[in-house]
DNA sequence: AGCACGCCGACT
DNA sequence: GTCGGCGTGCTC
């Protein structure tokens, strides 16, 4: 008698967004298993596709005669706990997330390379140095006995550790951690996407050896199913990782730990769009693990959660090196009062000056997205855009304008193409211009750059701060990726070139962005003995996250910003759904629009839109959006279901509808 | 999504 | 007469 499996079809469509049946041939009933996958037969002309075992039944559903057997098993990693939590995790993120099952399956399952190349060879050299005896402060010791009793006790409220930069998390995870693996359990250790994997890798390997095992986003499919198949033969104690390790199939994870809980890179960008913080405590509901966040500046969610006691906030006050840095706020609409029109206040000069004279380094920070390299005319304010997508053009070395979303280019000219002026230009204000401004002020200045640009190629990120760090250069020029901590003991002045750039972005999030940020660069300063200062160059030093940032209040930001969102209707406050129309024809884009925001209209939820979406157009196709919130999750599914299949009975619009969740 | 079935226009 | 347009409907 042969048994029936109910399989997800790797075709991503609401209308196949459930499971279908197939009968499992003897041959390959002991291969079969959930979470296998499998190859089937597939509509009318038996198409073979590819398909996710998510049940196994003994009795089929349908009539015999229209179920199709499965062909072979594509692979099968056998069916253990772990693949059962990741399949109910899958379930849960497409039930939050929206998307289909098989986007949901395909984020959490292991996915098995085609080419199978010889095990990787870890890129970490392992060096015993024995260096792990620095003693613990009062603090670390409190937090790690508290976590101990806890977890000993079976208490499975989940940890924020409210820690300021260079207080010693790392130090607490790994001691955690620790307790963890010595009760036989794994662990996950996360961290933010582009931070350096090998700055903790190499502490946990001091610590756990070759138990250890990590991934990053240059690693080979191949390598990363190799990493994951060892953690689930229990060749390995703790996975490091950016999100994805969160799926790591161990076979008992016992504790999860985030570390930045407050990074924008946990936050999925494709679908499912899923927050990492919110699915790490329901992968450790799932599994009966720990989970414990840290950060200097944790996301208002996150410390609301703490407030209102669903985490247990613990903080980790003192610097180990025990000072803050100095910071001080420059307005720069004054200093262009006062006929200076650089990009470097004077105040900010006179100290890189010093600092260069004293041979200690600097941290020069800009952020640049959506800005820098856009030319404008100063004197109409024409600004260059690309005709197919709604975004400025960026200014390149070799004199042309570059679409960065569609890549269209077009050569600069030398007078305004609206008012025929000669005041067109770019606003000088990339990380190459700052390089060039620098050693035009100081010739015999050294620096480094790190950007996108600079840090193309596998090995760059590390390159650059490692020449850094051995003080091969007095300056470090760099974008965001440049505040995420690093410890750079010698760096005694960081300026923060355009500190408000960040909240010009057309987002509900845009000053806790800018706060962390101005945070967590001011935090680069005065690592070592010597006392730092931070230079804030700001155009509105009134706005509170600039303010806040200044004097390092998170907890006054925190304040300030909880109640905006409470005020507004804001996530954590309400649920938000965006509903984004695509179409390239506009008209028909903005009507269908009208329509949708119309029937979304609903007792107990807000709408708010339709408008243009933040980029209005990308490759010619028009984007229209709006937003309906509710404190009640399940009406903005009703909303969702009701929109969709509007959509599809409305026969007149060709176009696309996306629906983004935020909680 | 993809593929077949189906019922109306201009072609060897 | 038939080749082919893409509307509609279904997929274990």
């Amino acid at each position: 008698m042969s048994r029936y499996a109910d399989v997800i079809v790797e075709i991503s469509h609401e209308k196949l967004d459930r499971t279908f049946q197939y009968r499992i041939p003897e041959e390959l009933d002991a291969e079969v298993k959930l979470g296998s996958r499998v190859q089937i037969p597939f509509g009318k002309g038996d198409r073979k596709i590819a398909g996710y075992v998510v049940g196994i039944q003994d009795q089929s559903v349908i009539e015999e005669n229209r179920i199709k057997d499965i062909i072979k098993v594509l692979y099968s990693e056998g069916s253990d706990r772990s693949t059962y939590i990741l399949l109910q995790l899958a379930a849960w993120m497409k039930e939050r997330y929206g998307g289909t099952m098989i986007n949901a399956l395909r984020c959490v399952l292991p996915i098995k390379a085609s080419v199978r190349k010889k095990a990787a060879k870890e890129d970490i050299v392992l060096e015993r140095t024995g260096a792990d005896g620095f003693e613990l402060s009062v603090q670390q010791k409190e937090i790690i006995n508290a976590f101990r009793s806890s977890y000993e006790s079976g208490d499975r409220t989940p940890m924020l550790i409210f820690g300021v930069t260079g207080s010693g998390k790392t130090q607490v995870y790994i001691d955690i951690i620790d307790e963890v693996v010595k009760s036989g359990k794994q662990a996950i250790m996360l961290i933010p996407e582009i931070a350096l994997t090998y700055q903790t890798a190499k502490r946990f390997y001091d610590r756990f050896g070759d138990r250890v095992s990590y991934l990053h986003s240059r690693l080979s499919k191949g390598e990363r199913y190799d990493r994951f198949m060892k953690a689930k033969n229990g060749e390995i104690d703790v996975m490091i990782g950016p999100r994805s390790a969160l799926f790591t199939p161990f076979p008992d994870t016992g504790i999860v730990v985030m570390d930045e809980e407050h990074d924008t890179s946990y936050r999925s960008e494709s679908m499912p769009k899923y927050n990492t913080r919110e699915v790490a405590e329901q992968l450790c509901r799932l599994c009966g693990a720990a989970f414990v966040m840290g950060s200097a500046t944790p996301s208002v969610d996150a410390f609301m959660m703490a407030q209102s006691g669903k985490y247990k906030l613990m903080r980790l006050p003192e610097r180990v090196s025990g000072r803050l840095p100095e910071v001080r706020i420059v307005d720069m609409r004054q200093e262009l009062a006062s006929g200076n029109r650089s990009m470097f206040s004077e105040e900010l000069k006179s100290l890189i000056d010093d600092r260069l004279q004293k041979k200690e380094q600097i941290m020069l920070f800009l952020n640049r997205r959506g800005y820098a390299g856009f030319v404008n005319c100063r004197k109409c304010g024409f600004v260059y855009k690309c005709p197919h997508c709604d975004v400025s053009l960026i200014h390149h070395r070799n004199g042309r304008l570059v679409c960065h979303y569609c890549g269209y280019s077009i050569e600069m000219k030398k007078t305004c193409p609206s008012c025929a002026s000669k005041y067109i230009g770019g606003m000088k204000a990339g990380t190459e211009q700052v390089e060039s401004r620098l050693s035009e002020m100081f010739p015999r200045v050294r620096t480094l750059r790190m950007d996108m640009d600079t840090t193309r190629k596998k090995g760059d990120y590390e390159r650059i701060l490692k020449a850094f760090s051995q003080k091969k250069a007095d300056i470090l020029i760099g974008t965001q990726m440049i505040v995420k901590g690093h410890d750079f003991e010698g760096v005694t002045l960081v300026g923060i070139l355009a500190a408000d750039l960040s909240l010009y972005s057309a987002d509900f999030r845009a000053g806790e962005r800018t706060f962390e940020l101005l945070t967590q660069a001011a935090g680069r300063a005065g690592r070592a003995k010597d006392t730092g200062v931070v230079v804030i160059q700001t155009y509105d030093p009134e706005n509170p996250a600039v303010r806040l940032a200044a004097t390092q209040d998170y907890e006054g930001f925190y304040g300030e910003e909880a109640s905006y969102r409470e005020l507004c209707g804001y996530p954590p406050f309400m649920h938000m759904m965006t509903v984004t129309v695509l179409d390239e024809d506009r008209d028909a884009a903005a009507e269908f629009i009208e329509k949708a925001a119309g029937a979304a209209k609903m007792d107990g939820t807000f709408t708010v839109g339709p408008s243009d979406a933040a980029i209005s157009k990308i490759k010619d196709v028009y984007r229209k959006c709006f937003f309906v919130k509710s404190p009640d999750y399940d009406k903005l599914i009703i909303i969702k279901d009701r929109l969709e299949k509007m959509r599809e009975e409305d026969k007149a619009f060709k176009g696309r509808m996306e629906f983004d969740f935020d909680h």
